[in-house]
DNA sequence: CTCCCTTATGATAACGTTATCATTCACAAA
DNA sequence: TTTGTGAATGATAACGTTATCATAAGGGAG
């Protein structure tokens, strides 16, 4: 391509239709204040040019940014896929960009990519998680933009918040397997600090058990995030090796549930007739898959639908006061458990 | 949050520091042209002031923006967001932002959002696909930056081609179970022309059935894409129920060829034994599930990968001729087939 | 016919940074 | 001593747009 050619600028299409620059402006954004005649010459000789109007530039003047940054610690995850998809969905109307970032379930990740995506001067920052490090609070708390942390109830929120309890669903899933008479229930996910959400999950596992009097020892390590359906097979395989008289398990995803029910199908073992499985998420495979996956449903889409619409809400001058959205996730009983 | 404050620009960081503001702009950006006793000063200034560098006056007085821009049709597919995380991962070292935007599969959609896109000036595009509107076209010829397509081999390239043989894949499927002695083979995917990559495969499939001098008439539409895993368990049943002396279906991806095979276990169908499958993709569900599913393996991210490289050789001045990057995508038998 | 108000347009300056050229100073070579 | 060289820093202007204020033309009320 031919780098070197200069693109045509507002003055070239103002020349081009005999009026000033400043009336291609207000032509362009459907001012209101232009007439429809001088609209039409502007828009023709714009078209003909091949102009495009310059974002960079209006940013700096109008000293304002049409970006949102988000972070996700995966892009490879239909959890959060589905909160992003949701929440460009609601941006779409207004014009909002959203400036994607992977963390890859990383805390000093996160804090190289807020600093990035706050050069943009972005209108607001939504993050996932409520653990980060001291300078990336610092970085955000100085940015003077809205903040909204998801997919978790922060201890110290940054401002607003949009997720839930990630231990407090586990439970849930404990409490069920009890009532139904399951006593040696084990957990699978991460044991390392990087997956927060994940930590979150087995300390709900452990606290609900220890609340029931059972046994929390059956605590399964998954190696680091993210936990796939490899993994997830892997560790049921080792787990049936190590303690089979297991009756259920409770993984930290779908994924990894789904590779447990695998390994159960390659050996033979029948779920739940023998063991019984759980999941989180509500991925589609869970949903599908032969047993389908008990699992608990924290409606990705509907974070990330009403995150757009706080940023709508706090763009309009609305919400003032810290935004505290508590959700409570749902609990779907499928197949894969008695 | 306090919107009113005004942040620190680096004038106020230059004043503190008690030099001019270039020396400032030259010590951030580790020009070496700063003494060290200077730069450490302007940093400490910069700090505590919690001076964030505004990329949008930086990126319009340089006339370079540090964005690539890049579409792809759904964020929820294991595939794009394999070649779009292996993308970030390889311009991450440049310091290159990816400015991601969804076509929901469909060229208007594309359009619009090639619209938006081009106003950051990016230094490159990456789109998904060769398919695209004439005005779509005009724009990214009229922008004057690298274009690469990719995911498919475009009989116009507008530019750069990282991508292979949507039809040709397909082929090799089925040349593969005609060898096996298999005649009856059913198609499932979409038909509408939404989804141009689909539709290559479906017309690679009908090519090469009719190649053998086989019935390309077992075509199973599954409506509009993306074509999930419950549509490919929807139409599975359906093609139990119409044609059921089928020995093979082959599906426009993994994901639909899961569904199928969960259809099948719900009907008590032995796959392979009475039905082969095969999917498309690669997607981690089909190397887990029981039986494993065959399907061909196009690389998603080694092609976000050769992007990567693409566009910094690009950047370096490297790649003054159009690349035609044609890859195979590799056959992988699993049990799902005989 | 004047006054005021509205509508359409223009002139000017400014957003925060950096490209470019200019200057200063120290120090080595002649 | 003069001259040359390089390193460190500064002064100025410019990137393309739009906020803001100014102006001109038209039209109805008095």
């Amino acid at each position: 391509m031919d780098h070197a050619r200069k693109l045509p600028t507002m003055t070239d299409v103002a020349r081009k239709a005999g009026v000033s620059p400043m009336t291609v402006s207000r032509a362009l954004k459907s001012d209101g204040l232009v007439s429809e005649d001088t609209r039409a010459r502007i828009l023709k000789a714009a078209d003909e040019l091949g102009y495009v109007l310059d974002s960079t530039a209006s940013s700096l003047r109008s000293q304002k940014s049409d970006f949102v940054a988000v972070t996700i610690p995966s892009i490879n995850n239909a959890n959060f896929a589905d909160t992003v998809g949701a929440l460009n969905e609601g941006l779409k109307p207004r014009g909002l960009q959203i400036l994607l970032g992977y963390t890859n379930y990383d805390m000093h990740e996160e804090e190289r990519l807020i600093a990035q995506l706050l050069r943009r001067k972005p209108l607001a920052v939504v993050v996932t998680g409520g653990t980060h490090t001291p300078r990336c609070r610092r970085l955000l708390e100085n940015a003077h933009v809205p903040v909204i942390e998801t997919w978790d109830l922060p201890e110290n929120p940054l401002h607003h918040v949009i997720g839930f309890s990630n231990a407090q669903a586990v439970q849930s899933m404990v409490d069920h397997f009890v009532a139904k008479g399951l006593t040696r229930i084990a957990f699978v996910g991460g044991d390392t600090d990087r997956d927060t959400r994940g930590l979150d999950r087995r300390r709900g596992f452990v606290a609900a058990m220890q609340r029931h009097g059972l046994d929390a020892t059956r605590l399964i390590a998954a190696g680091p995030p993210p936990i796939s359906m490899r993994e997830g097979a892997e560790v049921m395989a080792r787990l049936l090796d190590t303690a089979p008289d297991t009756q259920a398990v409770i993984c930290v995803s779908d994924l990894s549930a789904f590779g447990a029910l695998s390994a159960c199908q390659r050996r033979g073992i029948a779920v739940p007739g023998q063991i019984s499985i759980a999941g989180f998420g509500n991925f589609e495979v869970g949903a599908i898959c032969v047993p389908s996956i008990t699992t608990i449903d924290p409606s990705p889409k509907d974070i990330g639908a009403r995150v757009a619409r706080l940023i709508c809400r706090v763009l309009d001058g609305d919400a003032p006061e810290p935004v505290l959205d508590h959700l409570a996730p749902r609990l779907l009983l499928r197949e894969s458990s008695i």
